[in-house]
DNA sequence: GTCTATAAATGGATAGAC
DNA sequence: GTCTATCCATTTATAGAC
């Protein structure tokens, strides 16, 4: 258990490649969720850093390669939080009600995360198209939301004949606009969406047309 | 009536300088929001017109003041459609339900415009701020869903409580992202939301969703 | 008002020492 | 693996002729 201070080297700047690595990615990752993949400056990245501009090249190569895993480091956060969520326990439409708060409270603490996903839109999603952990994530979500609509509905509380994939369209438009277009709702209507008075009765507000959506009659 | 072919100038280049000035925002329109603010090319601009790139700096004065107004024109657009509908000849049901349409078809009409706005809140929405015209946009829209709120309310086909500014955020939500996103979509669960298949489908969902959201029971 | 040519500055990327 | 110093392509913007 001791290692006995081990450490082969003191570390005067760096400590080791994995560390400089992760300070790294969350300094690019703050870099671009704020000014995009064009507009982010490497030197800035380094800047946000207690490495240089070389350190980021040897580590990642190119800024665009340092983007992509940014990107999918980003996407790997979203996951945890779909897993952990325990929706067997619960009857249908409590279960509905907790996946749709997860997924707006997810969105609402995690504005870079959006940020980022919107950014990759205006590339066409060009460096998402190539990655290998995408695959994985299809499954999961939808096979959730597809399994908890069948129960549903053996309970009478879901209708019948609603495509998963296109739920999971209506959850997602309902908690990213939000936060994506925060800015330009702000400009145009003079309201703070994240103010905390309006976040509560949007939560409820996505919560209540959700199943509102899927209430049989 | 007839002018008599009064035209002074034969015009080799440009014409004169309103039709330069539409060219340029035109084709600034596209490369802005094909690349983004910090992504477009001034020199990209000037390839996609017939003129050269200092046509551009005599006219606009520098690349952002151009984004500028190319956004507040993209907005001006938008205000002409919203001008357009006739509401009160119809039953407070029928009504919102056009009115959810029509905002559906823009959006997927305009898949530029749905950019641009991406694009403006990567910038935290800082060049819309300054806008003048934008202070009229506010009004209308919600004054239009205040009053049929209203409307339907007293028809006993609405619910009452229902905030006209967060059912625009609603419907907003459901038309935009589905646009916005529909690369990273398409990246990760492989079906491109702009499919003619998907996409009537999707205009029912939406309707749907907003008319049982309004729905008393 | 519009062009050719060019200035001035920025910013991605690397050489070479340690 | 990490630094200092620098290269060089790109890009915003303008000078000056027509």
């Amino acid at each position: 258990m001791a290692d006995g201070m081990a450490m082969p080297k003191p570390a005067p700047r760096g400590r080791d490649a994995e560390a400089t690595r992760a300070a790294i990615i969350a300094a690019a990752r703050a870099e671009f969720a704020a000014k995009g993949l064009s507009g982010a400056r490497v030197d800035d990245i380094a800047a946000r850093t207690r490495t240089t501009k070389p350190a980021i090249y040897y580590h990642f190569g190119s800024k665009e390669d340092l983007y992509r895993v940014v990107l999918e480091e980003a996407y790997a956060g979203m996951r945890e939080v779909e897993r952990g969520l325990d929706l067997d326990s619960l009857p249908a439409t409590e279960a509905m009600r907790r996946l749709v708060e997860v997924s707006f409270d997810y969105h609402a603490a995690h504005p870079d995360w959006v940020r980022l996903v919107s950014i990759e839109n205006i590339h066409d999603a060009v460096h998402l198209a190539g990655s290998a952990s995408v695959a994985d994530r299809n499954a999961n979500v939808i096979g959730v939301l597809g399994a908890l609509l069948a129960r549903g509905e053996r309970e009478g509380v879901f209708r019948p004949g609603i495509d998963p994939l296109e739920l999971h369209l209506m959850i997602s438009s309902l908690c990213f606009y939000r936060v994506s277009n925060r800015h330009t709702w702000g400009a145009i209507f003079g309201r703070d969406l994240q103010a905390a008075e309006h976040v509560a009765s949007q939560r409820r507000m996505v919560v209540e047309a959700v199943l509102r959506y899927l209430r049989p009659d």
